[in-house]
DNA sequence: GCCGCTATTCGACCAAAGTCGAATACTGGC
DNA sequence: GCCAGTATTCGACTTTGGTCGAATAGCGGC
């Protein structure tokens, strides 16, 4: 059986176009399509080891980084091509900081993203030549974010959902139905991704998701 | 005695250039100045009625438009002119909103912001000519912000400060020993600001305060 | 196969969070 | 001054959250 490529976007015109590219890239390909985070990870279920992963930052149910830094967790194997409508440097560095392979804007022509896919399939990574244009730092990529990612990238993926209920401002109790289990092993599960994320209580637990979450691209403090 | 103008910002230039401003648009004026949100609120509390309020909306402890809402629900008579670097027709909007007198971008003139002072004081909203040019929509201001911004407005001073430290994730012993009360009344104001913000939980509540704090520009969507 | 590692599950126990009722104090209107 | 409404405070009781120890199941290496 072939291995499977992954697009996740919420906007079928646009997997439509990614289709064709990915077809010129690699012809043949099995293509799995999702629109939603959840549709993705029961593709993700269904496919494991895809040979490729298309991820468009702004799905329903995805917010800021999150669904990235939870597919590189679960799924650490697979190459992940991010796209998204948003083209400043600071959000494509941050893409790669986060595990990306490549990262390609919407504007981007089918030709474009052929590129960047036949790249990450050779194992490189690619990046639009307007991410390195316009001189200025290369991102350093905010050390606490830096330390918050790798610190979400050790949770299991139990972990994850339960933290991901955690910051809906859900209880145990609901959090154990949800996922037909005990309170006992709802509680587990927090106790542990606290102690990973080395904070103390649910609350600080759901904060630090949620620095993640949100893309404040903000840079201001010019007088 | 003379009622005070009291002028927040973290820059030390920028709060001389305001200090001009003022003595223009009020002659022999007793000026307070704030370099951060803890101060300001200590001076608000030392001159309870100013005449006016200049706030800057990125200053040392100010997130968003938490100060602002803030200085709003505990000094509702209080005229606020919001200053900030930011200049996009949305934020400038959004500002009055939460219930600012008027909005002066940065770079706005001397002789600019002596003529929003002035409009202020006669009791007159002001905005620059880039609020309305442009076209488009006059910001509707987000549905979910406005009701969020509702509930915070009612909220009393100690229950704002409750809320915002548990919004730093402390537990309430932590804030008890702060505010030198017991751990019952901690709760007690929990349970009053979660009743008053319609969340039945702590972690919701830190959620909820937390929309109003990032402002996201967003707006992406497009294909 | 066997062993060590980790993920997932759970129950029992203690600590923290949240509810209820109530007392005190302060404010603005009559 | 008096009264109504609200802010602030608190103790007692109940519910939820978090820790600890432990059992089971799966996975990769030797």
């Amino acid at each position: 059986m072939k291995r499977a490529v992954l697009i996740a976007d919420d906007h079928p015109l646009f997997r439509d176009a990614l289709k064709l590219a990915v077809a010129q890239a690699v012809p043949g390909a099995q293509i799995v399509e999702a629109d939603t985070v959840h549709s993705l990870f029961a593709a993700l279920d269904a496919h494991p080891d895809p040979e490729l992963l298309l991820l468009d930052l702004n799905m329903p149910g995805a917010h800021g980084f999150n669904a990235l830094v939870q597919a590189r967790a679960n799924f650490p194997t697979v190459p992940i091509v991010v796209i998204s409508a948003r083209e400043d440097r600071s959000i494509m560095h941050r893409a790669l900081g986060h595990g990306a392979a490549a990262f390609v804007p919407k504007s981007a022509s089918i030709d474009l993203i052929v590129a960047a896919l036949r790249a990450v399939l050779g194992g490189d990574t690619w990046l639009p030549a307007s991410a390195s244009a316009g001189g200025l730092d290369p991102s350093p990529l905010d050390q606490q974010e830096l330390d918050a990612t790798a610190r979400l990238a050790t949770l299991t993926p139990q972990q994850f959902r339960v933290l991901s209920m955690l910051s809906a401002g859900l209880l145990n109790k609901q959090i154990a139905a949800e996922l037909n289990v005990s309170e006992a092993t709802v509680k587990a599960h927090v106790s542990a991704l606290m102690q990973k994320l080395g904070v103390s209580n649910r609350t600080q637990a759901v904060l630090l998701a949620q620095r993640l979450s949100l893309d404040q691209g903000s840079g201001d403090s010019t007088s």
